[in-house]
RNA sequence: GGCGCGGUACCCAAGUGGUAAGGGAGAGGUCUGCAAAACCUUUAUGCGUCGGUUCGAUUCCGACCCGCGCCUCCA
């Protein structure tokens, strides 16, 4: 399978291939290491994490770089207000990050890089562009990108330069600058604040810089994809862009991926709307890291997605579904043998599970193929005619299915847990869902006690007593489900 | 003002020039001491509105209405 996927840059869709044959070499924009990642910021993460999945079952090999910004106004400013120095300030919440991206089974990408250290590389970058006259340092000490000099610019967001200069808000602050448009790559700063004394002057790099210079020190001064939030696009991504192939005189990056803004209730997610979440806070409320993955994956990348609480439920019920299915095909005594009709009903469910993926990424029907054959198998099981075989075909499907959507094994009890501790060791208990704490609160000999009790009580047919018992365990948070293999239990 | 995206059943959502995937929820059924869980069945003559092209449009074209994003730090 080819991989065809929508290229900013080119403005179509493209196949998605290694220009080197052999391995394909991406770099995504990373996180600002100054707060908690919110469920936006993981869109974006997840959607990439897809991406890489999707081309492993497709059998491309990947390089994955992915930047860690660990200096910025932000975090200078937040450092400052904590009292402490930003190489105190930053590794929290970047280990946060990294512990985030675990719960919700994201792959750590082969190179984590931080901006701090690769100032040289920043710095030569500079270098190189002011012996090509495309950067110039201010009186004030700073270093600008000589917009003028790069004809190219605002090709990956077809901007045009003329017609941005009216209308829209253009930026003015305190540097002196020849083009009200040129973008700082390096900000002078005094002795006492966050700075490095280099050969082009005391100071810290423009937000931009770090971008450029560390993909090309792992992917090389042209690789095949960049990918980040559509809200990259212009300027960030832009800006480094030209200051990449002003270096270089080369093609920067070939694809361009952008994933679109997601909306929480209809409105883009903000402090000040009340409608932000941390993944933790959703953690705490009970939600499960697979849910949230699935909920965040289910919506294709270029679509607009609108997070809600109910489609969090949703999310949860169709992985209960899945999960549901994979252990009753595991647990089937089945005849041996193969049903022709059965074994081509699961060659077109991978086809079209497959053509799906392969279509820019369209997970909407990528999972509607699963769940087809979920019902189908459903109906083979219920009317015992399903054979070894076939159930085998089924399982590998459904295993190439989590292997890019991650989302039957289960692993949820782990985020939950962390989270619950991260909230107790941060004063944030009352935030947590009362049942995450209640269940919590009972250990799992203790639940087998009472359900032994119940199981005696049922025996005697005293059913009011054992419905009793049932009752105060539900209101831990703890569910029991009656089969005939037993008593099976769940913290909700 | 410039650029761009979307409006499909109760909710989420895919999709195609030839008559609407999938998930959730609801309803009915099977099972069960009762529940729960699970499974099955079922739910849009209709795809924002109005025109046009066509044998035929939800799918193409035009206009309009509504929602949203980017253009500024932001995933």
């Amino acid at each position: 399978m080819i991989l065809r996927l929508f290229n900013t840059l080119s403005g179509q869709m493209d196949d998605l291939l290694p220009a080197d044959g052999a391995v394909l070499r991406m770099y995504a924009c990373g996180p600002t290491v100054y707060d908690y990642g919110h469920i936006g910021n993981f869109r974006t993460f997840l959607q990439v994490d897809l991406l890489r999945r999707t081309l492993h079952l497709f059998g491309v090999p990947v390089r994955h770089v992915m930047n860690i910004t660990d200096v910025d106004d932000k975090i200078i400013r937040n450092a400052a207000a904590a009292g402490i120095p930003i190489a105190d300030y930053t590794p929290r919440f970047e280990q946060a990050f990294l512990d985030d991206l675990q719960s919700l089974a994201v792959q750590r990408p082969e190179v984590l890089s931080r901006a701090t250290a690769h100032i040289p590389q920043m710095v030569h970058l500079v270098q190189q562009l002011a012996a090509r006259n495309a950067a110039y340092r201010t009186d004030d000490g700073n270093w600008y990108f000589r917009l003028s000099s790069f004809p190219d610019y605002g090709k990956l967001s077809k901007k045009d330069l003329e017609g941005m200069a009216d209308g829209a808000r253009v930026d003015v602050d305190e540097y002196e600058r020849d083009s009200a448009r040129d973008f700082a790559l390096w900000k002078a700063t005094p002795a006492g604040e966050t700075g490095w004394d280099t050969p082009i002057g005391r100071g810290r790099p423009g937000w931009h810089l770090e971008c450029s210079a560390m993909a090309m020190e792992y992917l090389g001064e042209s690789f095949d994809l960049h990918a980040g939030g559509e809200d990259l696009m212009f300027p960030h991504h832009e800006n480094e862009i030209a200051q990449s192939e002003s270096a270089t005189g080369k093609l920067f990056a070939r694809h361009w991926f952008h994933v679109r803004f997601l909306l929480v209730n209809g409105r883009k997610m903000s402090k000040s709307e009340g409608n932000f979440f941390t993944l933790r806070d959703l953690l705490l409320r009970g939600y499960k890291a697979s849910a949230i993955r699935l909920a965040l994956l289910s919506v294709p990348y270029r679509h607009q997605l609108n997070f809600t609480f109910d489609g969090l439920l949703e999310a949860t019920s169709a992985i209960d579904r899945l999960r549901t299915f994979a252990a009753r095909l595991r647990a089937a005594q089945l005849p041996s043998g193969s049903m022709p009709a059965t074994m081509a009903a699961v060659a077109a469910a991978r086809q079209s599970f497959l053509e799906a993926l392969a279509n820019d990424l369209n997970t909407a029907e990528a999972r509607a193929a699963i769940f087809e054959m979920v019902r189908q198998g459903n109906i083979a099981l219920d009317a015992d005619q399903l054979l070894t075989e076939d159930r085998d075909a089924m399982l590998h499907l459904l295993d190439d299915f989590d292997s890019v959507f991650a989302v039957i094994a289960d692993h949820d009890a782990e985020p939950t847990r962390a989270a619950i501790e991260w909230a107790r060791a941060n004063g944030q208990l009352d935030s947590v869902a009362p049942e995450l704490i209640a269940a919590d609160s009972l250990t799992d000999a203790e639940i087998d006690a009472r359900i032994e009790e119940r199981n005696l009580a049922r025996r005697q047919r005293n059913f009011r007593r054992a419905d009793q018992i049932r009752d105060e365990l539900a209101a831990l948070g703890i569910l029991l489900e009656d089969s005939r293999d037993g008593v099976r239990w769940k913290r909700r």
